[in-house]
DNA sequence: TCCATCGATTTGAACGATCAAAACGGTTGG
DNA sequence: CCAACCGTTTTGATCGTTCAAATCGATGGA
């Protein structure tokens, strides 16, 4: 029992041609109502499916998304691409895609197996993160024409500090979707005031990165827009719960030391809570990400809407991949191509507020 | 410029026909060594990569392997699923097959969602998480003889309190990777015992589920082997900081309360931490999972080895994949089969001493 | 009346690989 | 001397789908 049914199947039994069938299911319009109305029925009553693996081979498209898994860093930050790629997988499969997951030691490595991935499988699209300076990925896939997202901005050699310019210096534009790091800690930063604080430091990480580079700008102006001085209140490490208390000591040593902490990251806002004021008392912190250790901590923390930016990723591709393609499958993502707007998106994290701050 | 590449393309460079070069790659006893290298040598000229779709259609074989990503629940043990499947997309990837994402509100979703992705995609085989007592999942992928492995053993009837058989009692004999919570609790008991505590409590779950279970057997089972009385220095609640928190309060209220805790998480161990003991201070604590929370706030707790549990997940999968499957199709995965030891393997814990006991 | 046009449907070919069987040259054995 | 057999290689068919072009019946204008 139980032989496969194939589009074959379904035209034998609904009395029509295996291109009627498939006309029903691809494009509707061309078949008489009564007759889709038949198809249709068959369909349901033999529980057919179209075969992928027969459909990409004579359209060249996998319905399939690649995203990189990465090897879970420190930990604490890990679970925010846990988030992502749930809603990423949610939204693909509304969309009639499932997502691919590969992994790579480093931009090269990654690089390396794209040809793997575009070879054998045909893979439709990717979605990158933790884009930085210099990134060679995006002009790898932009340069073969291959679509991709970013979760990400590219951080370009226009926001390096001058005098440098990397390697890989000007990134094409591309799509990207992104979260607005700056108004996070901007609005930590207001929180922060209006409680009351007026010294109020910012623990980030070194210049150079994108993320951090961004998130220290908000807080430095919100503090100006208050009228108040950031000059000498931040402190740049690497992420780390150990290194957050070491600057936050720093800072607190200073002759009119801060009340407050705004951090880059939960790790380092965890650290700083962990340093006490020289008269006694946690200053008051806040951290990003809103991972689990700020909720189990009760940490004020700016929470990113990774399921939105999720589906954003997933609205941008598929705009591309189910219009522009089908018309102009040549032109469509030409890395001359300059996209317009809407393939840019930035959105707003919102401050999740807790005892620490 | 750039004609794909196909099995033609090789056989003319190499001069030799398809078949040829589809046995080069699929059956190399076949040809003689000469010709071998000279084919291989065109592969290789040429960057040719077999089409996995067309092969798939022929073979019936995907190369593909679906994992089902969860809603990251509480998030403080949501990164364990984000570990595991790095592993699995790892070790996936060096066996030559690559991980497919799918999401499911519940088990009836989830296995609705299994005729989609065997109809549409020909998936090769599943690997199933968070297997808990009477499972609709095992049973419905072993009716139709779909290969699989679950990461959590089949928590079966014989393992419910007596009287009780819930529905689909009887799972059957499948191969499975599972950490052996008993064993973790142990270690975490021994060590807190070494430590000269003499009231060790526990804190879990409710009876019934089976990874609850499991880990206070352990604790029992070492309470008991050093010749103490666990009755009555137990508790189940619902995961969670506040939960752990008030049943660690519960238990220090006693006539002789403890001066430890054993928990079967990490949330419910960060809980217990901030109960404070009758006489001051703060009480020893085990946690369970090594979360990024257990490693910011420094907490003792039990390390699954997610990566080997990925790798032996694969390792069972491409067993039946490779080997059996090629030799005889229908009887490979017969759900009468009754699999060797080898295919359901317990691995033991690590105990990550920190500063919390 | 006849041909052009149109909507709806069908037919043949192709995607790129593997399977099954045939073909080939060379050796062996009766 | 021919048949059977071997190792190696090639040929034809096939998987299930979509594309491109052909077919068909009905309608309308010259």
């Amino acid at each position: 029992m139980a032989e496969k049914t194939t589009i074959t199947t379904v035209a034998q039994h609904a009395r029509v041609s295996r291109q009627t069938v498939s006309n029903v299911l691809n494009a509707p319009h061309l078949v008489r109502v009564e007759t889709r109305v038949r198809v249709l029925a068959s369909i349901e009553e033999l529980g057919y499916r179209a075969n992928q693996a027969a459909r990409q081979m004579r359209t060249g498209r996998s319905r399939l998304i690649a995203v990189r898994i990465e090897p879970a860093r420190d930990g604490i930050n890990g679970s925010v691409l846990d988030r992502f790629l749930h809603g990423l997988t949610e939204t693909a499969s509304a969309a009639g895609y499932r997502i691919v997951l590969y992994t790579a030691a480093d931009d090269e490595g990654e690089v390396a197996t794209y040809g793997d991935l575009l070879g054998s499988y045909d893979l439709d699209a990717f979605v990158l993160t933790s884009t930085h300076h210099g990134d060679i990925r995006t002009a790898w896939l932009a340069g073969r024409g291959v679509p991709f997202v970013t979760f990400g901005r590219p951080w370009g050699s226009t926001e390096t500090p001058a005098g440098r310019s990397g390697p890989g210096a000007s990134p094409r534009h591309h799509p990207w979707v992104d979260v607005d790091g700056a108004a996070g800690t901007a609005a930590a930063t207001r929180h922060l005031l209006a409680a009351g604080h007026h010294r109020i430091a910012f623990i980030g990480w070194p210049e150079g990165s994108g993320v951090g580079d961004d998130r220290r700008a908000g807080w430095r102006a919100a503090i100006r827009a208050a009228g108040l001085d950031p000059v000498g209140l931040h402190l740049g490490t690497s992420d780390g719960v150990a290194e957050g208390e070491r600057a936050a000591r720093d800072l607190l040593a200073l002759p009119d030391p801060p009340t407050a902490f705004v951090c880059a990251s939960d790790s380092l806002g965890l650290g700083a809570r962990q340093a006490s004021k020289p008269g006694g008392g946690q200053p008051a912190v806040t951290g990003f990400d809103d991972t689990a250790v700020a909720q189990a901590t009760g940490m004020t923390s700016v929470s990113q809407p990774l399921a939105e930016a999720a589906g954003r990723c997933v609205q941008l591709l598929t705009r591309v991949l189910d219009s522009d393609r089908a018309i102009d499958s040549d032109r469509a993502f030409d890395s001359d191509r300059v996209p317009d707007a809407a393939e840019q998106i930035l959105l707003t994290p919102r401050l999740v507020v807790r005892s620490s701050g």
